[in-house]
DNA sequence: GTGAAAGCGCTAACAC
DNA sequence: GTGTTAGCGCTTTCAC
């Protein structure tokens, strides 16, 4: 059953030539054309259509220093696939992939490994490059920056690294202007407490402008286990009505849902009671209760985008260290 | 900016040894602790973290003859991680990929590309083993299994390769005596036009017990374009209620939210003047408007043994030629 | 305890 | 037009 692997020589052998003129004849190597007679090329062709020839990736590798796969890490985060944002995320790096002829290496989490460990497995040369999605505060990117790995990251600025994101700061103000327009003077922002890069910057970016337009925003902290509200958070809902903000805004889209959750078991009104905005435009299989308003984010763009500069780090070209796709403000039922 | 990568050469070098030295020292090869010297051994371990060494996994891929990468392959079909049911494959795959201590490859649709072509990126030699989602009638399917790669199909079972599959009939079986015992007599049953071997299994296994149990079936199939519904269905939903099904049946969950999602739009009440029934009890980050009546199928776990026999079969073990996870039963509220 | 040689499968460079 | 040589970085085997 367990066939041997077909080789180059296994080819040549069949055809009666040497290595290299099958290797030729098999179009790899410049001088292509010119080199082998039509008729050894077509035996060779032969032979290995016969043999069912696929040449070995890794030795090519070995030999070219070029894997034509790419990575993507996620930081020590689970890669889950059920969160929308990953969805969005590996859609567009296969997507790229595809345009570049590259394969996409997966890494998941590595929770039990060492700093050590996984900077071994992302630079050992099965990759040519990476794009990552940082986490805060780990040593890991640092060195990872320090390597012969090209890489790029996403989603989070990173200093050391080219970066492609999507603006925070605009989304965020959108959503002040329109609040602020609607009448809203007391918001609640709805972030998380270990927070990232782009996570900061959209708070901070709201806080901002809220408070520039005179409104009152009140900060209040997600679960660590994400399905539960957190006291302070059921605390300042369950207020009476005239103490109560009138609007709340989510760091992110899933945030917003499981609020928009809550109120309902509860009783509270979306948009009546409780106006509700999210952030980043998550697509669903399946259509959700409610349209949410929500600041639409270019997620799978953004992962085709660091794919692509990936390639260009390969070819040696410069890349813009930092990116930033815009975003579009999108308007539900629950504002 | 662009270092070279360490070798180990480098390593034993800036040590003083010979290059087997140095990788003995490292911990590879069998003799292990008795070969090299205590002193030798720390100074290549201090030559290897200064220069911060990691093997190269090409290198030792061509040589051992495995990657210790394994692939997934979903057929001619988009691996869109939107899916519910793709995320749960790659949260299977990931997990159990993590266990073995092998990477992931995810190979994407080669929508335009020839059957050689493909066969020749997956024989590669870059991944060990596959994990595959059969498609109908691909001629692919047949050459890979005659090929040297381990190969484990997931969900449709293939007669030439090990299968790890659910319990279809089990599950349609559950549904049908559920409906039956519910006084349902006329029920919808709605599935795809070019289906695979489990869409088929679900729904011959439905229409025998159900007419074994006295109930009509009347058969639709899904619109291509899978947003719309098919005149066909619209049809059948419209008619007047004596003659209107009283419960659908769809072969999978996004199947009948969209279902539902049609119900509401006509003002057909679920599930008063229609029940519904679904397949495969995804699960979702965002909590959909109703919980519906399903069928759970573990298909993380299918994913993750099926990994596991891609390693059974790469240690020559023997492997089941189908496996069939249980499914259970699920009551929602559509029902 | 250490080093030298061979070879995994491939291709670039140089003979003939 | 074709064959030979060399080497990518590693590990197994055998000699010292």
């Amino acid at each position: 059953m367990k066939k041997r692997r077909v080789t180059l020589q296994a080819v040549a052998e069949r055809a009666g030539v040497n290595r290299v003129t099958a290797a030729v004849a098999l179009g790899r190597s410049p001088q292509g054309g010119t080199r082998v007679s039509a008729a050894t090329r077509l035996r060779v062709e032969e032979a290995a259509h016969e043999l069912g020839y696929a040449p070995n990736a890794i030795a090519q590798a070995l030999r070219g220093k070029r894997t034509n796969i790419l990575g993507y890490y996620a930081g020590y985060e689970a890669l889950d696939a059920h969160s929308p944002f990953t969805a969005a995320i590996l859609r567009g790096l296969q997507h790229s992939c595809r345009t570049y002829n590259q394969d996409l290496l997966l890494f998941g989490s590595f929770i039990r490994d060492t700093v050590d460990s996984i900077y071994s497995t992302l630079t050992s040369g099965k990759i040519d490059g990476l794009v990552l999605l940082p986490t805060p505060r780990s040593p890991m990117m640092d060195r990872l920056f320090g390597s012969h790995l090209p890489v790029v990251a996403i989603a989070n600025s990173h200093p050391h690294a080219p970066s492609v994101i999507v603006d925070d700061v605009a989304g965020s103000t959108m959503i002040a202007d329109y609040l602020a327009q609607q009448g809203h003077r007391h918001v609640l922002y709805r972030t998380q407490e270990e927070a990232r890069a782009s996570t900061l910057n959209r708070q901070s970016a709201f806080c901002e402008r809220a408070q520039a337009l005179g409104m009152r925003v009140e900060l209040v902290y997600e679960g660590e286990a994400q399905r539960a509200m957190t006291q302070a958070e059921m605390d300042v809902l369950r207020r009476p009505s005239h103490e109560r903000p009138t609007a709340a805004v989510c760091w992110m889209d899933v945030s917003a849902y499981r609020l928009l959750d809550y109120c309902e078991s509860i009783g509270l009104a979306v948009p009546d009671d409780l106006a509700i905005v999210g952030y980043d435009g998550v697509s669903l299989s399946i259509r959700p209760k409610r349209s949410l308003t929500t600041v639409c984010a270019p997620w799978a763009d953004v992962a085709a985008k660091a794919v692509e500069y990936v390639q260009w780090l390969l070819e040696g070209k410069e890349v813009p260290s930092q990116t930033i796709l815009p975003v579009q403000f999108s308007i539900g039922d629950t504002t």
